[in-house]
DNA sequence: TAATATTGTTAGCCAAGGCTAAACTGTTTG
DNA sequence: CAAACAGTTTAGCCTTGGCTAACAATATTA
């Protein structure tokens, strides 16, 4: 127990503009989270296989498996659901590719990845933590907040 | 091998830096990302009723339900997860409140909130972009890159 | 106080994203 | 060329986090 104190300003700093959104403002917030949770992994899977497609002219699915340490069979379950999407074409047993609108959202996500990466590591963050923190933040930016990110990154390196 | 691809530098623009980062490493990002998703939820159900709490007094089911734009049936449901993890009590029918635990991680939720909020803030983001992107960012900011963060938009504020 | 409105709970459904085990295909090699 | 191995798929299970509909408890008000 560190503070005796009930409920007084246990945890905010008061600031005046801290206090609850309204309703409405709030409620946004969590559904755009939730919403970008839905496509999130989805985004995840089309970018790596656009990554190892590019990286090493193939795309199997046990490097994916083992790239995101998942199950062989959790991977194959979900090539079925990029195909149903139309984002993979895959005959089976063999290398998948991207459709066009596979390619289109590869090489969205990777460069909304490589802008915060490279944002975390013009603030001075460490590369491995700059590679972890990029992953989970990249589909949580806003197009207003990914462009600040790079115009800053781009007056860093003008020093 | 199977080296199928005519065509290459469709998508890279092969930036040196930007190999494929060794599987180790790689499964480590992923790993991290979905070793969050599972907490989320959770911390910010545990941030939200602290807020309440804190701003309203109490904190009832009908409340979280408006303000996350979910159903009650799911707030309920969730009420018992998190009673079962001892991080809320509530009677049936009364306002919950939050365990010594859940004061914990709802303290520990809404710094780590208002640090990136403030920080997006001081980078430039409007007020409600930076809301939004906050609420998705949060829970994907390593510590390191909080203290970042926040000794970032200490400077700002000193100028 | 009885009727009504609000709030909370329960039951039962669904999809997503994990898993293991088992079956199947394709490749390599003895 | 057959056997062994590696890669892929399928089947079936589990948990989470949504939902609606029906019911129960409390609060409000006529």
């Amino acid at each position: 127990m560190t503070d005796s104190n009930p409920n007084a300003s246990l945890t905010a700093p008061s600031i005046p503009g801290d206090a609850l959104p309204p309703v409405e403002q709030h409620a946004q917030q969590y559904a755009t989270v939730r919403n970008a949770h839905e496509t999130e992994l989805i985004e995840d899977y089309v970018e790596l296989i656009g990554d190892l497609l590019a990286h090493r002219g193939e795309a199997r699915a046990a490097d994916i498996a083992n790239r995101m340490a998942v199950s062989q069979a959790t991977v194959s379950k979900m090539i079925r659901r990029l195909n149903e999407l139309e984002l993979v074409t895959s005959k089976p047993y063999r290398s998948l590719f991207l459709t066009e609108a596979g390619q289109k959202m590869a090489e969205t996500s990777r460069a909304r990845h490589d802008i915060v990466l490279h944002f975390l590591r013009a603030l001075g963050v460490r590369d491995a933590t700059a590679r972890i923190d990029a992953e989970g933040m990249e589909h949580h930016v806003s197009d207003e907040t990914l462009a600040i990110m790079q115009r800053f990154t781009e007056q860093q390196q003008n020093n």
